[in-house]
DNA sequence: AAAGCCCACGAAAACGGTTTCGTGTTAATA
DNA sequence: TATTAACACGAAACCGTTTTCGTGGGCTTT
C-alpha cells in the first residue's frame, strides 16, 4: 500500500523547507527555476496531490454543494441534479446528495450534518412536510450563518434567497388552453393539497385559463390527493363518480394510472378523453398511448440553480441582493391528446 | 449574520484554555463539574458546532462516501443510490454522488477529485466505456492508496474488491424458463454489447433455460444494441424481420418500446407475444400493458454496499479479505404474460 | 513538616496545507 | 569599498480540532 504524500515527505527527502515545496509545486516565482524543476519531478514521480481536507481547513471553501431534495428516485428530481451535477462538476465542485424523503426531520438533520463546514451551499427543493408545516427555521439558522442557499421548485417566500422556479400557474394555463381549443369542455384536475407551492400554482393555472373562456369551476371535477405519492383508489373513485372529457394531471404518474382507468371504463383516448400531465419524463414518453405533457425542463434549472449559489459562494461582496428566475414550461404534444 | 463560533472564541471569552474547552464539551472527566457546566452552556447558547473540516483533517476520516455511477436519471441507480443514502446516513455518513455518464473520462475525473482525503472509501458502478476499455489503473490507484471500494452492478474481475450483484444469469434463466413453461418457442432477446458485465450473464441465463429446455438458439433472434440508450430503429428493424412469440429484455425500456412495436404490427399482447424485462421499476408498473419483470433490488443492494464500505473503513485490521454477495433476482408477473 | 498524590487545567504538537515576513547571499551601483 | 537591491529560501503563524504530557496547588499521609 502506497502511504499518501505530503509536502512534508518531499521537503524532508529533498532537504528544503516545507515552504519551498509549497511554493515550488505553484510555480512561485519566488523559487528558482533549479529548485522549482526539483521539487516538481520529485513530486510528479510520487504522484503528490495536494489534501483537499486541509486546503479546505485553510482556506475555508469546501468546492462542495449540499443538495437536499425530498426523493431521489425522482425522475424530475434526478434530471435537477444531473443539471446540478454538470454545472458544478465544470467548475470544480462536488455535490453532495441529501435526501429528505418528504419529511421535515430529514431535511433538518441532513442539513444539519452539512452547515458545519462540509459544503459551501446548499440547493434545494422542499420536503412536503417541510411546506405543510410551514417551519423554515432550520433554512433562516443556515443563512444566518451567511451559508448561501438556492431554492428550487418547491419554495418560499419565507426565506430570502435566490430561487428558480418554473412558471407553474403558466403550464397549467397553457395545457388547460390547449384542452379548451380542442372543444373540450369537463376538464379534470388531478392536483394535491394545496400546501405544496407547485400544486398551488397549477391549479391556479387551470382555474384561470377555464374562467377565462367561460367555463365554470366545477369543484367534483378536481381531485385533491395527499401528497405526490401515488393513490391508487382515490383515482379510481374520482373517474368513477364523474363524467370528463379531458384531464389535466400535477405529474405524470397520476396521468397514466388515469389513463389506465379511463381505458377500463371503455373510454377512448383522446377521442373521448384527453389526457396532459405535468413533468414530461420517461413514463410520458413510452407510456400508451403516450402522454402530452408540460416539460419543466429539469436540468436547465439544475444548470442554473448551481450557476446562481456558486456565484454567489465565489462572489466576495456581501450585498444582499437575491433574484427568482423562472423558466417558461413547454408543451410536449403527444398521443394522449387530439393530432 | 451571526459568524461560526469556535473553540478557541468560547475559550477566550471564558478565560479558560482551548483544551479545557474541547475536553468540557466531550465531557471529559478530567474537567470539574463547574466548569464543564459553564462551558456547556455557554456552547449551547451561542450554538457551537464543532468544525467538520477541522475533525476531518484530525482523525483523516471524513464520514463521506464518494459514489460513482454511469447515469442518475435512471430508475436501478437511483433505487441503489437511495438504498446507500439510507444505510450511510444512518451511520452518520454523506453521500458525494458523481456521475460518470457512460464516459471512461469523467469516471477518471471525478475519481481523482473525491480521492484525495475527500472520502473515505467509494461505491461504484463501471461505465460502460470502462468496461468496454477494460481499463481500471484509476480503480488500482485508489485501492494501492488503501482506500475501499465497493463495486456494484456492473463490476469486474480486475480489481480486488467487496462486490454486490445481483444473480443476473439466473434472473435471465428464471424469465426465459417462465417463457418456455408457457409455451413459447421463438423467444427474441434484446441485449447490448457483450462488453456489459451484466448483458453479457443476462444473455447466458436466457441461452442456458433455452439449451436446457432443448430449443434452439437462433442468433437473428438475438438483437445486440451498442449501449443502454435506446435505438428505436434497430428495435424495430428486429421485429421487422423476424418472427417471436416471446422477447426477454435486458432493460425495461427496450421492452416497452418493444411491445409497443409489436402492438402497431398488430400483435396481441400476452397471447400472441410476451414480453418480460429486466428492471422493475416505474415504467414496468405502469406500461400498458403492465410489464412482468426481474426485480433487481437495487436498494438492497444500496443498503449492503454502503454496509460492506462502511465495515471497512472502519475495520482496523488491515486483512485483504473481499466477498461478493450475489443477491436473488425475483419475477414479478404482470400483464406482458400470460397469467 | 516532608513526601506523595490527585485534581483541574494549560501548553504544545499534530493533521496538511498557504502565506506573510524576515534574512543571508550575491551582484549591481555609487 | 561601502551601500543597496534583488534573489532564493526558511521560519512561523494560521485554519479548528484532538490529545498527550506536563505542572502547580491543595490535600492526605506518615
Amino acid at each position: 500500500m502506497k502511504k499518501k504524500i505530503t509536502l512534508k515527505h518531499i521537503a524532508r527527502e529533498l532537504d528544503v523547507s516545507i515552504s519551498t515545496v509549497s511554493k515550488a509545486l505553484k510555480n512561485s516565482a519566488e523559487i528558482s527555476r533549479d529548485t522549482k524543476e526539483k521539487i516538481q519531478a520529485f513530486a510528479k514521480l510520487y504522484n503528490y496531490r495536494p489534501n483537499n481536507i486541509a486546503i479546505s481547513l485553510k482556506n475555508k471553501r469546501t468546492k462542495n454543494i449540499g443538495v437536499v431534495i425530498p426523493d431521489i428516485v425522482h425522475h424530475f428530481f434526478t434530471t435537477v441534479v444531473r443539471g446540478i451535477e454538470k454545472f458544478a462538476n465544470s467548475k470544480g465542485y462536488n455535490v453532495i446528495v441529501c435526501v429528505s424523503d418528504e419529511s421535515f426531520d430529514k431535511e433538518v438533520i441532513n442539513m444539519e450534518m452539512l452547515e458545519n463546514g462540509s459544503i459551501d451551499g446548499f440547493i434545494m427543493s422542499l420536503s412536503s412536510e417541510t411546506q405543510e408545516k410551514n417551519d423554515y427555521n432550520h433554512l433562516k439558522e443556515v443563512t444566518e450563518q451567511g451559508i448561501p442557499i438556492v431554492l428550487f421548485d418547491r419554495i418560499t417566500n419565507e426565506i430570502d434567497c435566490d430561487k428558480v422556479i418554473v412558471d407553474d400557474l403558466q403550464g397549467a394555463y397553457l395545457a388547460t388552453k390547449k384542452l379548451i381549443d380542442q372543444g373540450r369542455k369537463k376538464i379534470g384536475l388531478i392536483a394535491t393539497k394545496e400546501y405544496l407551492s407547485v400544486s398551488k400554482l397549477r391549479t391556479e393555472g387551470y382555474k384561470k385559463a377555464l374562467t377565462e373562456s367561460g367555463i365554470a369551476i366545477v369543484d367534483s371535477r378536481i381531485l385533491e390527493l395527499h401528497s405526490m405519492r401515488m393513490d391508487e383508489q382515490a383515482i379510481r373513485d374520482f373517474f368513477e363518480h364523474i363524467s370528463l372529457d379531458a384531464v389535466l394531471s400535477v405529474n405524470e404518474i397520476f396521468a397514466i394510472f388515469g389513463m389506465r382507468v379511463a381505458k377500463e371504463k371503455g373510454y377512448n383516448i383522446p377521442d373521448d378523453i384527453s389526457f396532459i400531465g405535468f413533468t414530461d419524463g420517461l413514463l410520458s414518453k413510452y407510456a400508451n398511448p403516450s402522454l402530452t405533457s408540460i416539460a419543466q425542463h429539469g436540468e436547465k434549472m439544475g444548470e442554473i440553480a448551481a450557476q446562481m449559489l456558486i456565484e454567489k459562494v465565489e462572489s466576495e461582496d456581501e450585498t444582499e441582493t437575491y433574484q427568482t428566475k423562472i423558466l417558461q414550461p413547454t408543451l410536449i404534444e403527444r398521443d394522449s391528446t387530439i393530432n
